[in-house]
RNA sequence: GCCCCCAUCGUCUAGCGGCCCAGGACGCCGCCCUUUCAAGGCGGUAGCACGGGUUCGAAUCCCGUUGGGGGCACCA
């Protein structure tokens, strides 16, 4: 059999990380399978108005390594509206459908029942078309609609439960129910593998492509991914936007790593492996049926990790796009000085988790003056800061020669002369010069600074200092 | 309310009848290393929801209970 599968996000004006692993399962599977991955965007309002929208799903599939132009589509489902009022007709003539003319208050008042379904009042009145009248298909009465599913086996409905769904507007144009199963069929998709919200709708559909005359295809209901609250991960509750991961600066490669662990292991006990692996070894069949946590701790873990593991040239290369701006992100206050950068990226490199941090790691390098944190300063800055301001500038203005070796071996000097351990004496020089209690390490810091902004650094926290030592005594 | 799905450490998982008084990872907690913070090394914490079966033997199979989730539109 020929594998063809079909991934169908719905253009909201982002991406979903739940999409984005559902596509990442889809586009596997079909390379396993030598098959194709089929592209179809939901035909939405949005879709048509927003492109935007639609280039921001191709762009974050990109991002994910699904490559634009090594997949079919995208496909629009109004690319096939003519087929699906075919399809609601042919139903319609065979007797499998019927029009209602009923609205939802006239089957509320039949049932009294807002959750029981449609009555099926229309079932045997023979109305044609018309306006106000929708189709419904007549599902049977008896037996029931057995779903063959890669990840669940067979869940089996009874098809008493099913109701005669509505399957075309009073304008004729199809609902989703249908038209989903008449772009699969034109799409001759085999596999259907979707997101486990949508295992309630499968026996109606399966029953549509049955009337239709056509084989159904092979179902997977992958797990929905869930929040710490064990729901469905939602657009307005819950951080989302595979994009807003991305300008985070988590790695692509990190983000699919960590996606494809939700519900699924590779072998052996390891979890951080190259994505090679994963396309050999990923079995549908394997994926865990219960519902996964998208667990945001776990993947900066993993994110730290990758980006840990990457040559420096290319860590390098990968903060750029926060060292200077893009179009979705904010470009920072000053201008990178490529040179200094470079010596210190290997130091920070270990540091952070996401590139976005990166920021607050080497700002004191381009900033005119360091932004002082409060914290920091009220912490650093005891009764003996002044002093040890002192000295340390004394002794930094000294120093022959200008060097991370140096500057330590000075402020070792300081320190002893003063009974400090090294790590105590120069957290004031730390905030001095960087505006932080915490960063990189020092003294290659001061090298990269370089002597000049490093002295008026320390002048200027002295100043600071003891102008607010005086204010205190007045 | 009805239908369906799910159930191993806090979380993601390994386990598909004996290899398991349950292994790994994240988190958390110690210790080591150390110029802050990280990284790294070492160690620790913590789980088979419950009750019945089946079997010589059950985390693994069956039934039930409980708990969680999803779906029930002329939305997609």
């Amino acid at each position: 059999m020929t594998v063809r599968v079909r991934f169908a996000p719905s253009p909201t004006g982002m991406f979903h990380v739940g999409g984005a692993r559902s596509a990442l399962q889809n586009w596997i599977y079909a390379k396993q399978h030598e098959g194709a991955f089929v592209l179809r965007i939901e035909d939405t309002d949005a879709a048509r108005n927003r492109p935007e929208w639609t280039e921001g799903i191709l762009a974050a599939l990109d991002w994910i390594g699904i490559v634009r132009g090594s997949y079919e589509g995208p496909y629009f489902q109004s690319s096939y509206d003519s087929e699906h009022r075919a399809a609601g007709a042919r139903l319609y003539a065979d007797g499998k459908a019927y029009y209602c003319d009923c609205t939802r208050d006239d089957v509320m008042a039949r049932t009294g029942d807002s959750h029981k379904g449609y009555d099926g009042f229309c079932r045997d009145r023979g109305l044609e078309a018309g306006p106000g009248r929708a189709l419904r298909f007549r599902t049977p009465d008896t037996g029931v609609t057995v779903v063959r599913d890669l990840i669940r086996g067979e869940p089996t409905f009874d098809n008493a439960n099913l109701e005669d769904f509505v399957i075309a507007r009073a304008d004729g144009s199809a609902v989703f129910l249908l038209a989903n199963v008449v772009d699969d069929m034109t799409m001759r998709i085999s596999h259907v593998i979707r997101a486990e919200e949508h295992l309630p709708n499968t026996p109606k559909q399966q029953l549509l492509w049955e009337a239709l005359g056509a084989v159904p295809p092979v179902w997977a209901h992958v797990p929905v991914v869930v929040n710490e609250k064990r729901q469905k991960l939602s657009k307005r509750r819950d951080k989302v936007a595979l994009e807003a991961f991305r300008d985070e600066g988590y790695l692509a490669d990190a983000m699919r790593n960590y996606l494809m662990l939700l519900g699924w292991a590779p072998s052996g006990d390891r979890e951080i492996v190259p994505w090679s692996v994963i396309e050999e070894e990923f079995r549908l069949e394997d994926v865990n049926p219960s519902p996964a946590y998208f667990d945001e701790k776990k993947l900066r873990a993993f994110n730290g990790e990758y980006i840990r593991a990457l040559p420096v040239e290319q860590f390098i290369e990968a903060c750029q796009p926060w060292l200077h701006g893009t179009a979705t992100i904010p470009a920072p206050p000053w201008k990178t000085d490529p040179a200094a950068f470079a010596a210190v990226a290997p130091l920070a490199q270990t540091r952070i988790a996401v590139l976005s941090e990166i920021t607050s790691y080497v700002d004191f390098l381009f900033l005119d003056a360091p932004e002082i944190d409060e914290a920091s300063w009220a912490k650093a800055m005891k009764e003996n800061a002044a002093d040890l301001l002192r000295h340390t500038a004394g002794a930094f203005a000294a120093l022959p020669t200008w060097s991370a070796d140096t500057l330590r071996e000075a402020m070792e000097a300081v320190a002893a002369a003063r009974d400090l351990k090294l790590g105590k004496a120069q957290a004031p020089v730390r905030v001095a010069v960087t505006g932080r209690s915490v960063g990189l390490p020092l003294f290659e810091s001061l090298e990269v600074l370089g002597r000049e902004r490093t002295l008026a650094r320390l002048d200027a926290a002295l100043a600071k200092l003891t102008t607010t030592e005086r204010s205190r005594e007045v």
